[in-house]
DNA sequence: ATGCCGTATGATATACGA
């Protein structure tokens, strides 16, 4: 089973990349993030056209909005009402065989890392909590998840091009960290990238739009994961960051991940 | 950490991304 995780910047702007991509990769399972359309809007018939015979989408309009395309049958779960707010950053639904898929778009959390004194920064954290209270209680033995979206935060020094120059920098403060840390026990998840890529080395999945040449300067984040719960760490089986499709007509500033797993969910 | 790019929108500027 291939997966791949997608920061997609609007769905509707990117199909041709997209299209590209699933020619080249095939994902049997493809998680989008940042679709910025409303579920009227959303191109479904380009993506049922690509062979994917089950989705759910949660769109909204102009900002966020998720999906999950697949070639298994899914079947939605409930989740909670994240923050007290109706915006659309999460899709939670199961597999036959029982595992079950997360696709997060967590807030970006604007430009000034202090929670008093920026909103999107407080909402940020607080997202990032609430879903660690909930992950904390479904703890049980051999749990099959896995975990995959636009976390927005690059937790190794390894994950960002400067670990010294972006201390101070939303995606890879000491705060957001701690909070990822917490995220990260509150189900024991596997870093399943980093079981691949050690964290003695560089990995990033999102390069900036502003770059005049973006893989020269390389001034890269890994803000997109996959975790996977410990029943899970067997079946992987190989992790790729595509590169090419950054280096799309028109990208988007992600690069997708491709994560493959022994097993049919 | 600046850059000054990209997307969406009742739009010809503004919000947001990170």
């Amino acid at each position: 089973m291939r997966l791949v995780t997608w920061n997609i910047n609007s769905v509707r702007a990117r199909l041709a990349p997209i299209e590209t991509f699933i020619k080249t990769h095939d994902p049997d399972i493809l998680c989008l993030q940042e679709t910025k359309a409303t579920d009227n809007d959303f191109p479904l018939k380009f993506f049922l056209k690509q062979g994917f015979e089950h989705y759910e989408i949660a769109g909204q309009k102009s900002y966020n909005g998720v999906a999950i395309f697949s070639k298994y049958p899914i079947t939605k779960l409930d989740a909670p009402r994240w923050c007290d707010k109706d915006d659309k950053r999460h899709l939670a639904v199961r597999f036959d065989n029982g595992t079950v898929l997360h696709n997060f778009y967590i807030p970006a959390g604007g430009d000034i890392p202090d929670p008093e004194q920026n909103d999107k920064f407080a909402h940020k954290l607080a997202f990032m909590t609430e879903v660690s209270a909930w992950f904390k209680e479904q703890q049980a033995d051999n749990n099959k998840f896995i975990l995959v979206g636009d976390l927005n935060v690059a937790p190794l020094e390894n994950d960002v091009w400067s670990h010294k120059q972006l201390l101070k920098v939303v995606s890879h403060t000491p705060t957001e960290v701690d909070h990822m840390d917490e995220m990260m026990a509150s189900h024991d998840w596997i870093d399943a990238m980093r079981h691949f890529v050690p964290g003695t080395e560089r990995l990033y999945s999102w390069w900036s739009y502003r770059a005049r040449d973006w893989r020269k300067s390389n001034k890269g984040r890994r803000l997109d994961h996959i975790w996977v719960t410990p029943a899970l760490k067997p079946a992987l089986q190989s992790m790729t960051i595509d590169l090419a499709a950054r280096d799309a007509e028109k990208p988007s500033d992600h690069a997708p991940v491709i994560m493959d797993f022994d097993l049919i969910p």
